[in-house]
RNA sequence: CGGGGCGUAGCUCAGCUUGGUAGAGCGCCCGGUUUGGGACCGGGAGGUCGCAGGUUCGAAUCCUGUCGCCCCGACCA
């Protein structure tokens, strides 16, 4: 059936939405795709739904292909799954939480991990059944502490998930790589470029993990890679740990008077001005050791403080540094932090004193003192004396101070190494597309999910977890397919295959224009036709434009002559072709 | 949660400083003209000025409080 503009419900706007700032969200407001409903959370108006269904039909092919099936889960959960593996606490603010009449709780699920491991607990239990992988395409619910950019980042936002069940780990890598085959074909075929970086498992445990990343400026992540073919999420890079050196025939560690020094710089260029090298080569940042006070706030709000020691050339990165204590959230110590720890002298804060071990469980503050990978032993720094105005230089790792770990403290910069050898890496920003994950045995362990092997003995399950983000697929494709007119969609996803308009008022027009639509749809392709009597020309080629439909066919005055239009927009390219050879310039248009 | 901005017609906004009958453009309805780049003429519908309280003879405008939204940051399986 052709659709037609005139009784079709899409009504475009004159004026960009004043609450819309990002480029996908303007113009999918504005050429009737989307309407907000709540901070983050959109209405899906006909033009949107077909596009959603497009990018949906192509998943649904994939995950076919790899095997998985399809189901459909509620959004809505009762507590005791997420009570069970300790989610209902994890997810802290981030869950939507409801009650019924009767009181009971209630979610509107982030993810369904627990409820696809519940089913398969519920109707499988031997390994004769494995390996299964089933998915679904819902909506999911978080709530973000700031929703923005229209779609990219929504409260509700629809994700296809897929969930994988083996019982060896090997079967697990395969269903994995299945998976992250699929997705390869998936972003390939909606033209989306994407790097496949390695990723921090996080609070959902397991170990493999993934992304997969849309470089763009405006992604939310940041991700380093190096020519020889090293991706990683800075939260996933792990540094390049420097060989121990010797210790023996290093100088004593001497205490320094460093007045107003509670800066690396300003400590630096006293270093330098009063207690320079021996070498001639000047004191720089990075031979000092920064220590950094931090609180570990835990899911109950238990406060613990922790010292990082880190190169003073760095800086802290508390994302990275929260992988490692996941998932508890690390914040800066306060003012009152330091008041409770009057040993702490502030800006001179270091591992040693005359007196003893000043960081570390075994010292006199007692508090948990990780540093750098770099800090390995026999390294040589400036740092604190722990004495107002004093810095202690020369003092040696591994002989004057021993920490109680290693923690990945600090910011990753471009021409760090690669832990692979693949040579220094650069950073860029990533938008997540996907995402894939061997979850192994949390969840099944937590929920009981087991199942006979071939020797009768129960086995946990190991499971995997992959999602996409189609809704913020969509907006990344119309984020990338546009021009200072309006949207420009790809074939693959585009509303309709092709838009035909009639221009003036003579009957010949339309009836030119009736007959190509029919003609086009009977070939099979989806045509939209904007037969809107007594609307200029302006108007209809300005709704073409913005609407974003590739291909525009144009009847107008050429049809006196028996001559219409075919437009290309992601081209530009305009043609005039004979009314009977429409349809044929129109597929060959489609074929490039 | 910190910083900034904004709530007036369906949309985009003016009016507020200096209180005095609620405005414009677009959109919508009726009639007519127009038809290849967001036309025009005439007539019309449409708003508790976010909400509550206060000051005042009188509040969109001043004061207090409150709610909401947008942007930057923090946060973000």
């Amino acid at each position: 059936m052709v659709t037609r503009l005139s009784t079709y419900f899409l009504r475009t706007l004159r004026d960009d939405p004043s609450d819309a700032e990002v480029t996908s969200h303007r113009l999918l407001v504005r050429a009737g795709y989307i309407r907000r409903q709540a901070p983050g959370v959109f209405a899906w108006l006909p033009i949107g739904l077909k596009v959603k269904a497009k990018i949906e039909a192509i998943v649904r092919e994939e995950m076919a292909a790899a095997g998985a099936f399809e189901v459909h889960f509620p959004a809505l959960l009762p507590r005791e799954p997420f009570e069970a593996t300790g989610r209902w606490e994890e997810y802290g603010d981030a869950l939507f939480r409801l009650q019924d009449r009767k009181g009971a709780d209630y979610l509107l699920a982030p993810t369904h991990e627990e409820v696809f491991t519940l089913l398969v607990k519920d109707l499988y239990a031997s390994y004769k059944d494995l390996p299964l992988s089933i998915y679904q395409i819902q909506d999911k619910y978080r709530d973000e502490a700031r929703p923005r950019a229209g779609l990219l980042r929504g409260r509700e936002f629809t994700m296809k998930d897929a969930y994988s069940f083996d019982y060896t780990d090997a079967g697990l890598d395969a269903s994995y790589q299945r998976q992250r085959d699929a997705y390869e074909r998936i972003f390939s075929r909606l033209g989306l470029e994407y790097v496949i970086v390695k990723a921090d498992a996080g609070a959902m445990g397991g170990s493999q993990s993934e992304e997969f990343l849309h470089p763009t400026p405006v992604g939310e992540d940041t991700f380093v890679r190096s020519a020889g073919g090293y991706a990683a999420n800075v939260e996933a890079f792990t540094t390049v740990v420097p060989e121990a050196r010797p210790i023996e025939g290093l100088a004593d560690a001497v205490v320094h008077d460093t007045p107003d020094t509670p800066t690396i710089q300003t400590l630096v260029d006293v270093a330098n001005a009063h207690h320079p090298r021996d070498d001639g080569r000047p004191w720089t940042a990075a031979d000092t050791l920064k220590n950094v006070v931090l609180a570990l706030v835990a899911l109950d709000g238990t406060r613990e403080l922790v010292i990082v020691g880190l190169p003073g050339d760095r800086d802290v990165d508390l994302k990275r540094i929260e992988v490692a204590f996941a998932p508890a959230e690390v914040e800066a110590a306060t003012e009152t932090d330091f008041a409770k720890n009057p040993g702490l002298v502030k800006g001179y804060i270091g591992p040693w004193s005359p007196a003893g071990a000043v960081l570390g469980e075994e010292s006199i503050t007692g508090i948990r003192y990780l540093v750098d990978p770099r800090v390995v032993d026999g390294t040589e720094w400036i740092t604190g004396a722990n004495e107002q105005g004093r810095h202690v230089f020369g003092l040696v790792a591994g002989r004057d101070f021993t920490a109680d770990g290693v923690v990945e403290a600090s910011t990753v910069v471009a021409g760090d190494p690669a832990p692979d050898g693949s040579g220094p890496v650069e950073l860029a920003r990533g938008m997540e597309l996907g995402h894939v994950f061997q979850l192994g045995r949390k969840f099944a362990h937590a929920l009981g999910l087991k199942v006979l092997d071939e020797n009768g003995k129960l086995v946990t399950v190991t499971m995997g977890s992959y999602g996409i983000g189609i809704t913020r697929v969509l907006a990344t494709i119309a984020e990338l397919n546009n021009d200072d007119r309006g949207l420009v969609w790809p074939l693959t996803v585009a509303p309709f295959d092709v838009h035909v308009v009639a221009t003036g008022k003579d009957p010949l027009v339309f009836e030119t224009a009736e007959g190509i639509s029919a003609e086009l749809e009977s070939v099979g392709l989806d045509v939209l036709y904007d037969d809107r009597p007594k609307v200029s020309p302006g108007v209809k080629f300005g709704d073409a434009e913005l609407i974003g439909v590739p291909i525009i066919v144009i009847a107008g005055r050429g049809v006196g002559e028996g001559t219409v239009e075919v437009w290309d927009r992601r081209t530009g390219e305009r043609e005039p072709v004979a009314i009977a050879d429409a349809a044929e310039t129109v597929a060959r248009f489609r074929s490039v």
